[in-house]
DNA sequence: ATCATTATACTACACTTGTCGTTGATGCTT
DNA sequence: AAGCATCAACGACAAGTGTAGTATAATGAT
């Protein structure tokens, strides 16, 4: 697996938002925000569909696009790919995101993640 | 602040390393497991001072090195850009990580700084 | 059958990144 | 002063990314 450019990655988060099949009407609905050109999109497509990440089907006159990559998966390999490239450990995303300031409430959220991931039985 | 590429990303740890004025010799030397080309670290260089990361100076026949960007700053930038750039939140990120399997330790090491960013008290 | 619509496929182009080769300046040797 | 060695500046090039225009094919209206 690769790491995906951040435009591609936009459309990623829209597909997974949106489910198999899905109709590239709705598609365009959910990156109206981005204001790309329809062409800007059609190119995003074809690069992830090359990429192996989408699947493309022709339904009628228009084509449905599915994920083949599930959010997840790529998430699971996302996170570590980022620590490798420059933290070395959770540890130290963490750390640095702290001297950076963490918003209100991350860090409770945080501490309830991994009160919940050491199984909840306390020390 | 923008995200750096990968292998300029490579330089700045090496600078990080070995702190302010860190001679040509001393810097190929911490980047020799790269088995870059002379040249190649040279246009990394270039490129890292153009990007304003690095500050050159001539001592003699040779070049000193500076990063002008701590490692620090660097980090707490780099992080928030990771989460907003897919995850949204630290819990996610952590959750991403977990799903992947989080090695021997990390864990722990994770558990430790949240105890100490908490302030200590337990609640 | 023809024309207009429309969505897709193909092509383009500038900028970035990864990686070096070539040129040029500086100083050391003789 | 001439030639050699060394290091840095500049130029180069392929692949990847951001962004979109043009061409083409299928659909529906006349």
């Amino acid at each position: 697996m690769k790491r995906l450019p951040d435009t591609e990655l936009e459309v990623m988060k829209a597909l997974w938002s949106t489910g198999p099949d899905t109709p590239r009407a709705l598609l365009e609905d959910r990156l109206a925000p981005f204001c790309w050109a329809a062409n800007t999109i059609n190119t995003y497509l074809s690069r992830l569909a090359d990429k192996g990440f989408v699947a493309v089907r022709r339904a009628g006159r228009s084509n449905l696009y599915t994920p083949l990559v599930g959010q997840e998966e790529y998430l699971a390999f996302d996170s570590r790919a980022v620590l490798d490239r420059l933290y070395g450990s959770p540890r130290n995303f963490v750390a640095a995101l702290a001297r950076e300031g963490m918003r209100r409430g991350e860090l409770e959220e945080l501490q309830a993640l991994l009160d919940q991931l050491n199984g909840g039985q306390a020390k």
